[in-house]
DNA sequence: TTGACATATAGATAAACTTCGATTAGAATT
DNA sequence: AATTCTAATCGAAGTTTATCTATATGTCAA
């Protein structure tokens, strides 16, 4: 579920990963199919799907449909609700302050 | 090294670890001894100087020598650039002000 | 409905990680 | 110097994770 309060903890293992972290990078901030992703890295499509499952399951991107393929992209209100928590339980006396970059 | 680029993969294997975060938890705005981060909780020994190398080796914790006894505490610059990292580079979007708690 | 295409799942393997007991290293005290 | 106390390191066991190949599932087109 999508709106549940963050878990630092899966949070965390659900970035805990180079390959995690580079599928990130390549849908943050748009939209792209699992083939897409596959030929961006270097990685088999099942470790692909793999790792669309954990980043799913942690609840950190939004998932659509649209015939044969599936398109996935960052959902940035979850991550960056994951990234207060854990500023706000381990950095509580640093003031953090990241003004949106217009897309 | 402790004023190195945080890599956001590193920071996230570092707190990837329900043992680990409970010690960062423990000794969050305070110096404890490994001992005293021992009698906290339910691992041994080794295992709490074990994760203690990982925070280390991370740049997450500050360490001072005192007689026998070693302390800890967090470094809370380090865990906030690493929390503005991810939030930079996976939540571009979205606005993030955090005010420091009065400690 | 058959075939082709896109993605997900299953099963196996190897590497990485967590944890522990045993031991070592370092520091203070006697 | 010997002892005690605290923390770090070593080596092993068990678990989790990442990755692959093979296969299954789902969707569209012919």
């Amino acid at each position: 579920m999508s709106n549940m309060p963050v878990n630092s903890v899966e949070f965390a293992k659900a970035l805990a990963d180079g390959t995690r972290q580079e599928i990130m990078r390549l849908c943050c901030c748009k939209w792209l199919s699992v083939g897409e992703i596959v030929d961006a890295l270097k990685v088999s499509q099942p470790t692909v799907s793999h790792h669309l499952n954990i980043l799913k399951a942690a609840g950190l991107v939004n998932v659509r449909r649209e015939g044969k393929q599936v398109f996935y992209t960052l959902n940035q209100v979850r991550i960056a609700a994951g990234c207060c928590t854990l500023a706000e339980n381990y950095a509580p006396e640093q003031e953090i302050v990241l003004l949106p970059k217009e897309s």
